[in-house]
DNA sequence: CCCTATTCGCGAACGGCGTTCGCACAATAT
DNA sequence: ATATTGTGCGAACGCCGTTCGCGAATAGGG
């Protein structure tokens, strides 16, 4: 490893002398996020997926510095997916949507994106890249650039908050024995007579879903997928204007 | 151990027969909490935990049966400190504002909640307390059960996030080497020419706080604590109203 | 073309984690 | 007094991220 004490990206990937390293970043970033896609974030260990690549786990820290640093790779891996054209044509607040949407289909393609970012606060290249894009089209609110940064976090997070939701409403097969304690608990709950909007909401929730009501923030959630998309839209909107206008709604 | 198949919060605390343990749920999470608030949610591991309760690490699995479950313990522990007083007088929207005023205050105080919510989403008995009172705090707009549980899940996952934002912004002590890292990665990319509005911000940023800009979600964030309430406020109440009425704003 | 400097691959080991096992022991019910 | 039922917990298991040290591979300089 080269200087082990600056960030990844600025550390060149390959030695000028020596011999040569067998794989590249990009190489491992791409295995370890097929691995991820697969098993969740949590499969993705040093010596799992040394085991894909065909090699030893203690190879691993020649590319990377720590296990922390693989899924910023892998993270900004998958933030090279955005296409970040420009459309002078759209307004701005259409255009964040778009930037929303992409985002949502992210998350949908790599869920365990949705942890990973909950540690890793890191921009590598591609990151730059969607914040410079994001940066640029909010440009023309007229907002300072600490207001936009500031908009663009809120923004950023308020995005996967939301496919969070939509993840944690839609879990396949059988519910995790996790969520039986809780829907369980939820019901005694209801049942109890104290509570009482608590018990007709949950009531509510219950009466068009077959099985056990999901949830999401440990609050449980109908399947009103049908209205996601609007939801979506209008709470990304509203939350962005609220951001960097004063006045008027959408 | 009761069953260790139901929820927690419907296994009863002490057993009628047999010996008497010597603590309790209450004392345990107390303790748990002060430990985090002191050291960080990482630094509560059960051998941690046991060795400040003056007992083993095995024996903590009588009152818990996983390591999450005291989490869970901890977060409702926690949820208790919210004062929920009816005040019929205030209305739906104000009261709500106050709502994520008192979880801001909470999460000040401790700062490890906001990690244990991406991991620990669950209800316990304060925890239904909060939402009864957010149902029927929003029962006058006239939403339906689900609409309004989805907006309490967002509604919350929001002022997490903003206070999140908060906590990363003023970050004690020396900037912590990873932070260095990063920004030392920012300034080359804002010195290489591309991403000139990232490069512009950047700037912006760094000329009023002395040291180099501390982030949020990898994004460098300015000390405008002054503006940090109002923006606050603003984006809570257009959320809530963009998830609660069509038209209309504030 | 060999030699030496330099890097790479990686088996083995370290310390720490959550969790399980099994047993000695204490409290209660009979 | 005895049987029953929990409790406390030392020891151990398996997995984790990470470090050490050394043999093997490569490249540039003579």
């Amino acid at each position: 490893m080269t200087d082990q004490s600056t960030a990844i990206w600025l550390r060149g990937e390959r030695a000028p002398r020596g011999r040569a390293p067998e794989h590249t970043r990009g190489e491992i970033a791409a295995a370890a996020v097929r691995l991820a896609d697969r098993q969740g974030l949590a499969a993705v260990t040093m010596r799992a997926l040394a085991r894909v690549i065909g090699t030893g786990a203690a190879s691993l820290y020649r590319y990377v510095a720590t296990r922390d640093e693989l899924v910023e790779l892998m993270v900004d891996e998958v933030n090279g997916e955005f296409e970040l054209e420009r459309r002078p044509d759209a307004s701005w607040l259409d255009q964040m949507v778009d930037l929303a949407h992409q985002a949502r289909d992210i998350y949908r393609r790599h869920p365990w994106m949705i942890e990973a970012l909950d540690t890793t606060p890191t921009l590598g290249p591609h990151g730059c890249s969607y914040l410079e894009h994001a940066l640029a089209t909010l440009a023309v609110t007229g907002a300072g650039g600490r207001t936009r940064l500031e908009a663009i976090g809120v923004f950023s997070g308020l995005v996967r908050l939301l496919c969070k939701a939509e993840r944690d409403r839609q879990q396949p097969g059988p519910p995790s024995a996790r969520m039986a304690q809780r829907n369980a608990y939820l019901s005694s709950v209801a049942a109890s007579g104290e509570h009482p909007h608590l018990a007709a909401a949950f009531a509510e929730t219950s009466e068009q879903s077959s099985s056990e009501g999901p949830q999401y923030q440990g609050i449980p959630a109908a399947p009103s997928d049908g209205q996601f998309d609007g939801q979506f839209d209008r709470i990304v909107r509203r939350t962005l204007l609220g951001m960097l206008h004063e006045g008027d709604p959408d």
